[in-house]
RNA sequence: GGUCGGAUGGCCGAGAGGCUAGGCACAGGUCUGCAAAACCUUCUACACCGGUUCGAAUCCGGUUCCGACCUCCA
């Protein structure tokens, strides 16, 4: 394909990729609710935004990226009433909210950046935004779409549905849900102040011990979920913009309710472009707090869970997400990783290798092959699988021309040594984790090599044996070369 | 129960009417004091049953199994 396209889960189509304004486009993603250290799962977003945004800038757009934080507004919904899920962990860990979601926050900022994510250029807080959310709450009410009732405000959805449509994002059928509405599974807490059970809340009264609260025309309280994302994503990026994206679980309600909340105050679906990435599961299951299988993106940098046979890095946890495509499951384990990280390492190697080719008279491969498949590859609703196979073709050019088997002139070695540049490192993020950062132990260590080398051209076997064993014993593997020994980290 | 999506070789995962996905593992080879590593080569699969077609993993119908969403969720 010659130009990017998308699914657009609103349409259920792959569109061409078009912006509102030339050369510019405005990226919202749905951040995490900071109320717990993150998991694989709340990885996957980040990276594949992380790629859609490096590839946007790639294509010369220049890209407004926001990614909100959600530090406050969620509603535990079951046995707590209401109670607000950061409020909730705070009790337990006795301390502020506020040091809840600044601690998790860090985290989570922290596991990107480590995974090679660049930051958002705009990273708004919803308790940040709590005038613009209000202010977005009374234009749906002036509209006559939303109501309050004892101090909250509800959306009216069947008021809202007699000149939109609800749930077509979601493909749901409004009297479906009007229909499944008196299953035993909805018993949340204010339920009865509503119209009718699918109506949501733009707007909760807080109890007086309720921490986080704020002054609002209803009363003190806290704005319900879906609002901060419509009114946060309308300050920054305006009434409509190019490209809304998150994960599929957030379908519905959360981006179902988004549209109609900036449609009732606006007029129009925010976002022409809906992008929806899929699940990580775990055993062919969704990892999820609430399921208890979930793995921590700290323990898996450490490998410190049962379910875990080693530590994996944070550019292996990359490589692994980007080898599926973003609209499909991707199911975790030990074996799939393992893989994940000797291909890697397999690209990485070529990638070195490349830079030292040297040029021959003739020319044997059309390395822009590659490079237009790349582009094929990720026009094609970014199918990352495509160009990372893209890569090891790539690879085995360069081994191959390496070995002395395959001529490549000079403009097909310097195409080669771009390829991995571009498409490796600036698109797909995937950058070269340095063994050692450590500039004596990289001087100890040539020290040894030398050493060894030197005992071995004196066939004294027995030291540079002992040399490599006792090495190895300290975790630091010794490699033998055609051309000198390298070293590593196990 | 409703809506939607899947079932691909030992594992992970692309593709989508005829043409090699790719990675990992396995096997063979090159290299090597030994070992490891590295590199090259190889391995031909699409849940089941029907149908359409010159030709189907890919389209249509049915069956079985799995998952997601419908409630907070990346």
């Amino acid at each position: 394909m010659s130009a990017l396209h998308l699914y657009n889960t609103y349409t259920r189509r792959t569109e061409v990729f078009e912006t509102l304004l030339p050369g510019r486009v405005g990226l919202y993603v749905c951040g995490p609710t900071v109320y717990g250290p993150p998991h694989l799962g709340h990885v996957r977003g980040p990276v594949v935004f992380d790629v859609l945004r490096r590839y946007l800038e790639f294509l010369d757009f220049k890209v407004r990226h926001v990614r909100n934080i959600t530090d406050v507004g969620h509603l535990v919904g079951d046995v707590d009433e209401g109670e607000d899920k950061l409020q909730k962990q705070a009790r337990l860990e006795q301390v502020e909210p506020m040091e809840v979601a600044q601690t998790y926050t860090l985290a989570y900022n922290e596991m990107i950046r480590l995974m090679g994510v660049l930051p958002p250029g705009i990273e708004p807080r919803a308790s940040g935004h709590i005038i613009e959310q209000i202010e977005m709450i009374q234009a749906i009410m002036d509209a006559g779409l939303a109501y309050a009732v004892n101090g909250s405000v509800y959306f009216d959805v069947l008021a809202y549905a007699q000149h939109h449509e609800y749930g077509k994002l979601s493909g749901r059928v409004l009297e479906d849900l009007i229909a499944g509405a008196g299953n035993e599974a909805r018993e949340l807490e204010g339920q009865e102040e509503k119209r009718n059970p699918n109506d949501f809340a733009l707007w909760k009264k807080a109890d007086p011990e309720h921490i986080m609260q704020w002054s609002s025309p209803w009363g003190k309280g806290y704005p319900g979920w879906h609002i901060e994302c419509s009114a946060m994503s309308r300050k920054y990026l305006g009434d409509v913009f190019d490209i809304h994206g998150g994960g599929m679980d957030l379908l519905f309600p959360h981006h179902e309710s988004e549209i109609a909340q900036s449609t009732a105050c606006t007029g129009h679906n925010p976002a022409r472009f809906w992008v929806h990435h899929n699940m990580i599961t775990i055993n062919g299951q969704k990892m999820a707090k609430s399921l208890g299988n979930g793995i921590t993106v700290d323990e898996l940098f450490s490998g410190k869970h049962p379910l875990l046979q080693q530590a994996y890095s944070p550019m292996t946890l990359r490589f692994f997400i980007l080898q599926a495509h973003y609209r499909g499951t991707l199911d975790f384990s030990n074996e799939a990783l393992q893989a994940s990280e000797k291909g890697l390492q397999r690209l990485w190697k070529a990638a070195e290798t490349a830079s030292g080719l040297k040029a021959a008279a003739h020319n044997e491969y059309d390395v822009n092959a590659i490079v237009a498949a790349c582009a094929a590859a990720m026009n094609d609703d970014l199918n990352t699988p495509q160009v990372i196979a893209q890569l090891f073709e790539a690879a085995r050019v360069a081994n191959l021309c390496n070995d002395g088997k395959l001529a490549l002139d000079a403009a097909n070695i310097e195409a080669l040594q771009q390829l991995f540049k571009v498409w490796m490192e600036d698109i797909l993020g995937i950058r070269t984790e340095s063994a050692g950062d450590d500039q004596a132990l990289d001087g100890v260590m040539q020290m040894l090599l030398d050493m060894r080398a030197k005992a071995k051209a004196d066939k004294n076997y027995a030291l540079s044996d002992e040399i490599r064993n006792r090495l190895s014993a300290l975790g630091l593997v010794i490699r033998d070369g055609k051309d000198g020994s390298s070293w590593s980290r196990n």
